[in-house]
DNA sequence: GTCAAAGTTGACGCTAGCGTCAACGGAAGC
DNA sequence: GCTTCCGTTGACGCTAGCGTCAACTTTGAC
């Protein structure tokens, strides 16, 4: 496994889709810590897997701060400090729990809309009943409003 | 359904524990709209309704504005927007999909975590072999760094 | 009446998470 | 030499999402 190959920047700046100043950014808030050739950063394996977990953290709605502690945790060192690593891992994952069912919810909510706008499509006024119809679509709205 | 029952402004902040001035500064967002009795706000049973889809995005990780958009939907009624809504509906769907992903993925990483921390911990120094321990504990912390 | 509780509208403040200069330092090509 | 990247460190700016007064009204209890 040779992964020694070093990034800079903007190397790592354009894999993620981020800006260097954010990179910076993460640095200033001790979330990251390249080494440095001179001033120029040099950023690792390591310090690339980090930044993915930094990322992954952003997307599902931690803090920086909170991404922080969670990397944080693996400084532990000591048993006392083991125990309350894992309680925080451990609340984390329920808090996690919570708001994946939150996602599902909205993902379910969503196929509700999805399936009446699709009946609503579905009805381009019927040739023979475009009075029934015209109801038809009242009937739909009204409940779209209710669901309100 | 005798669902006609209203609130005031402290009755569904307390509910739903938030403040006051985050109802007022949804509705300045235009997000909720209670109708007025004099000065004072009336919310409706579909007030709170709204109300709890607008804290759900929150806990989402969405933006009031993206929030905003995804309630506004509804107010479509021609045929020409009924398409549009429905593709950026599709679209939210495929991007919590993908959220979700990143939430499993991050429990898992913390389940993770969490059965390393208990292997150490549930090595209590043996007694017989308290220098194997102690390479084993070394061992486990290098896989948690190199995990990093 | 008056007193407290709950409501109202500004208006200003604050934190997070960067964006955006400004001013500068090598290194590489010509 | 000069220019052109790519990098650096400040420092200030900006938006979102409220918190926090301040100053006032309205309402019910007593």
């Amino acid at each position: 496994m040779k992964t020694d190959r070093t990034y800079t920047i903007s190397e790592l700046a354009r894999e993620f889709d981020v800006t260097a100043r954010a990179l910076r950014f993460y640095e200033d808030k001790g979330l990251l810590t390249p080494r440095r050739d001179g001033l120029n950063r040099v950023y690792s394996h390591r310090d690339r897997a980090r930044l993915q977990l930094i990322l992954r953290g952003k997307r599902v709605g931690l803090s920086l701060l909170e991404i922080k502690e969670i990397l944080d945790l693996y400084k532990v060192d000591q048993r006392a400090q083991a125990q309350t690593a894992l309680k925080k891992y451990r609340a984390r994952i329920v808090a996690f729990e919570a708001q994946r069912e939150d996602v599902d919810a909205a993902i379910e909510m969503l196929h509700g809309y999805v399936a009446q706008l699709e009946e609503i499509l579905a009805k381009p006024a019927a040739p023979a009943a475009v009075g029934a119809a015209r109801a038809f679509e009242q009937e739909a709205k009204k409940r779209l409003q209710d669901a309100h």
